[in-house]
DNA sequence: GTCAGAATCGAACGACCGTGCTTTTATGGT
DNA sequence: ACCATAAAAGCACGGTCGTTCGATTCTGAC
């Protein structure tokens, strides 16, 4: 690899720890550089401007994410073992402590901070690794019904929303409230979203 | 109320409106102080510091929450018609477009801004408030458990992080992925949640 | 060892940041 | 109408922001 671009990731891996806790608007070249020990101008000519810089720390996560958390899950053997799996790795990503990730996923953070701006690269960059997540998501899903383990109708779609709500509210439980049973909690919510979309379970409910 | 005060009101509901959108970190009083028509320093007298102001927002935000989405749910009979009620004005509140807080939940985005700072009057504050709603949440709860129309031996708290997640689900579907099915997608939610503890469904599914 | 090109630096820019001070203007009780 | 006081304005400060540009140093193929 070549001079320039080992800076430039070794520049992506810090940008990515700071951006985590300062979220991804906050992050500043000055302080960039200096945790780097560069000089502020030297480190902007790897990114042409903060825009870029901000999608290209976005692509990296992205990549990181895929392969600690997808790839490790896909060893798996298909089916709830391989959706527990991806739990499991998920919840470990989003406590990524000390060393890439300080302040927790960064795609949710981003995702609060960018939800109500305008369309932009940033933005628009992270809802379609959003949505390619939700696929992923749902392809799991369909594995465990494929295999039997989850009933035919079920809507895949909604229970990969209700994961991911689920996925918010351990962040929320263990971040800010530093609750200390999130994790279980997290794995309770799992348990019923589960048994709910069992094959024997009746069709839930009055409405 | 006197001129001060009413500036001062007046101040707050336009930074809730700013925060809202730009992040509780992100507000300016020189961009505040534009809106309102005023000097950076006549509007900084209000308020002594910055961190000042946003703690001030917060609790601007608390009142204007509790007035238009828990009052007016006390005015529903206890159970899980009051439940429901809290949680469609919740989705409501959520929604305040155009008014108030054009940029979604203030509670949901600062949360994610101040989850991993360490402790600090804004950070104390938000948990402070935070840690108040479940309390509140936990009292309707455990109001439809009073009723009969719980099971009797639900974990409440564990009900209302789930409940919490699930808003937080619909605040990202709706915000950020735009989705026109984000609500019926909550109310789903909600169903099944209801329905998994109702006093008839038996203890759900292996571990 | 040379030399083109890549990588980095240093200095500067205009703009905006939070905050302190002093002065001006508005308010409202008497 | 007066006047103490409250509210707002004006101005300045040291700092940081993203970005530009020209000069300098380093890298690596030949």
């Amino acid at each position: 690899m070549s001079k320039g671009l080992q800076t430039r990731d070794t520049a992506l891996r810090e940008a990515l720890a700071q951006a985590s806790h300062v979220g991804l608007k906050n992050i500043t070249i000055g302080t960039l550089a200096d945790s780097l020990s560069m000089s502020k101008s030297g480190l902007f000519a790897h990114f042409r401007s903060k825009e870029q810089l901000q999608v290209d720390v976005l692509d990296h996560a992205a990549d990181l994410f895929t392969r600690t958390v997808i790839q490790p899950a896909l060893k798996e053997p298909r089916g709830l073992e391989r959706l527990r799996a991806l739990v499991d790795l998920w919840l470990g990503w989003d406590g990524y402590a000390d060393w890439a990730m300080p302040g927790g996923c960064i795609f949710i953070s981003a995702t609060m901070e960018f939800d109500d701006e305008p369309d932009g690269p940033v933005r628009d960059r992270l809802v379609a690794q959003q949505q390619q997540w939700f696929d992923s998501l749902e392809t799991v899903i369909r594995g465990a019904v494929r295999e039997g383990q989850l009933r035919e109708d079920l809507d895949t779609l909604q229970f990969a929303h209700e994961l991911y709500g689920l996925m918010l509210g351990h962040h929320v439980a263990s971040r800010l409230l530093r609750d200390p049973a999130a994790r279980e909690r997290a794995h309770t919510a799992l348990d019923r979203l589960v048994a709910a979309a069992s094959p024997g379970a009746g069709t839930p409910a009055p409405a």
